[in-house]
RNA sequence: GGUCCCAUGGUCAAGAGGUUUAAGACGAGACCCUCUCAAGGUCUAAUCCCGGGUUCGAUUCCCGGUGGGAUCACCA
């Protein structure tokens, strides 16, 4: 007879840690009364997902109005799926949205004493933890081939019961001590599975921070917990993990609500105390036919982080947008408070919203214009010149032309109370303001922009009279030049005196300057034109307006 | 299909049984301002999924339906 210890030990000889031995290892953490430690834990398959960046704010978020700790945790189990440098590179897209990790995995090293943060690293733990559970008998190992566990889905599917392995199906479990000692003795490859004591048909009450109260069906799967690869599975590296690494709440994205009774059973059989979960809605797109679904990692550009940089977004407008999306009263704060800066938000779990937001690209711009709106010429240039160098040549290259220059565009009706909203992303500036640039303006000036219906001769006159603008002179004096202009080559001085007797004149200085914009600018909407003229400078502004009288004749 | 979650305008949403002719924001449209655009100002249109119940009264509470979503791996 060989007791469910004695297994234990066949099967992980070399382990000699005990539960007791981690707990030491692992105290409670020493914190201000309600702290709350929380953590993000992504898996090195690639690219930060917008959903990802959604959580961990929050959890950042949350343990920073708590004075707690935001650790991350390094998910990399699945070493098939696992993209070389991932790692590293998901926690720099976190810093470019203020998301900095006190503790834990941190890209190239890690901090904190209740490592190792990467879970391949932390074997011996699970094989601990896994040990207890046999040794108790809340474990075992199974020996079923993946064609037996296909034959065995197929049974259950056409016989329409539920799948997976439990109950009669759990072939495993009813082998005896002495003939899993035998299989193993063998070498027949095995995992370890969880031994249930659920019933699907009992519903267990669970408590979410967002949900309030829910209540599912009892797990009764003897799902898998450790690999034949020697790692656990997620459900049972999580709770290892977040006991040891004494996480208080559990933030994570609503799809994990299915395997809570998992989890809850998990923790349950260790003995150990769940922590709080909170499952935070997933964020939705609608597809090409016009069905609402999860953000598709692999069909949606919108659903990688870095797409918004790559683009030239601020990064803020990103997280100020995600969290409207996280507490609702979170939009009606920034208003009052300037767009300034979210951190002294207060986050809480009551206003947030039970179903899943539409990404709403729109509304991610009206917040990227508002912020870019605020910056300075010299913040935008810093912001700039950083977007440009690695993922703008184009612009870069116009940048470091002058950069005084480029700030002086840049300024255009930026200095007042309300400034311009031109931009929310630095990804279309090149085609916004390429025409300050001579070479841009030859590329794109096109004169058949010009009225039709006026005469070129008379664009021509206008235009060479133009030539004497004063842009030394305040704005108002200038614009009376203008009028004159356009009084002497036969125009109206205001749209007003135009409508009132139309037939006496050509147009209204209206005309006249739209005729210089072309010139100025090859189009017919730029920003203010005194302006314009005075970031050119005469110079330039002659030249242009020499080069469109040339082109007239 | 089983299980779970969810349901107010195009989108994000406030709302907690009666002072709601249902906030606010984005977006849309209109007008004003105006050298065009952007901004700014003023205004408009647009929502309680359906059916039962509870109640004097239901967008609000309960039940059922419908709809949408999530999930059912040696993936996380």
């Amino acid at each position: 007879m060989i007791s469910n210890k004695e297994l234990a030990n066949l099967i992980f000889p070399n382990v000699k840690t005990t539960l007791e031995d981690l707990e030491k290892k692992y105290p409670n953490r020493t914190l201000p009364e309600r702290a709350e430690v929380t953590r993000f834990a992504p898996s090195p398959t690639g690219f930060l997902h917008t959903g990802s960046l959604f959580t961990s704010m929050i959890c950042h978020k949350l343990a920073n109005q708590t004075n707690g700790v935001f650790y991350i945790r390094l998910e990399d189990t699945d070493s098939k799926r696992e993209i070389e440098g991932s790692g590293e590179k998901l926690l720099n897209e976190l810093k470019e949205f203020n998301i900095v990790p006190t503790e834990g995995y941190l890209g190239t090293h890690e901090i904190g004493d209740y490592g190792p943060y990467v879970q391949s690293k932390r074997a011996d733990i699970y094989k601990v933890a896994i040990k207890h559970l046999i040794s108790i008998g809340r474990a075992y190992p199974c020996f079923c081939s993946v064609e037996e566990l296909d034959e065995i889905r197929k049974v259950q599917e056409t016989n329409k019961m539920l799948p997976g392995y439990y109950g009669k199906f759990a072939k495993c479990r009813y082998l005896s001590n002495e003939e899993r000692e035998a299989k193993i003795r063998n070498g027949d490859p095995f995992v370890i599975r969880f031994l249930s004591n659920g019933n699907h048909n009992n519903k267990i009450k669970a408590h979410d921070l967002i949900h309030g109260d829910i209540s599912i069906a009892e797990n009764d799967q003897d799902i898998v917990i450790y690999k034949s690869d020697g790692l656990p599975t997620y459900h049972f590296a999580h709770i290892c993990d977040d006991h040891f690494m004494r996480t208080t709440t559990v933030i994570r994205g609503e799809e994990w609500i299915s395997s809570l009774p998992i989890h809850i059973q998990l923790f349950d059989a260790m003995g150990w105390a769940a922590p709080r979960y909170a499952h935070v809605p997933v964020i939705m797109k609608i597809d090409e036919n016009g069905n609402k679904r999860k953000l598709s990692k692999r069909k949606d550009p919108e659903a990688a982080c870095s797409f918004f940089i790559d683009d030239g977004y601020p990064s803020e407008a990103l997280s100020m947008y995600l969290m409207t999306i996280a507490n609702s009263n979170f939009e009606e704060w920034i208003f009052a408070n300037k767009f300034k800066d979210m951190n002294d938000f207060k986050f809480s779990f009551e206003k947030v919203s039970l179903d899943g937001a539409l990404f709403d690209l729109v509304k991610l711009q009206f917040f990227a214009r508002e912020i870019l709106a605020r910056k300075t010429k010299e913040e935008m240039l810093v912001l700039a010149e950083k977007y440009a160098k690695n993922h703008d040549k184009a612009l870069e290259s116009l940048i470091s032309h002058d950069r005084n220059y480029f700030m002086d565009i840049i300024n255009i009706e930026r200095d007042s109370e309300n400034p311009r909203k031109d931009y929310s992303h630095f990804g279309e500036l090149v085609g916004a303001i390429g025409f300050f640039y001579h070479d841009i303006y030859k590329k794109e000036l096109d004169i058949s922009l010009f009225n039709p219906l006026i005469e070129k001769k008379v664009i021509a006159n206008v235009l060479s009279e133009c030539r004497k603008l004063d842009i030394d002179k305040p704005q108002n004096e200038w614009f009376d030049q203008m009028k004159q202009i356009a009084i002497k080559n036969g125009f109206a001085e205001s749209n007003k005196v135009y409508k009132a007797n139309k037939e006496a004149f050509i147009g209204h200085v209206g005309d006249v300057a739209e005729m210089l914009r072309i010139a100025l600018t090859g189009r017919k909407n730029s920003p203010n034109l005194y302006f314009v003229m005075k970031v050119l400078g005469g110079l330039e502004s002659t030249k242009r307006i020499d080069c469109v009288i040339s082109l007239l004749k």
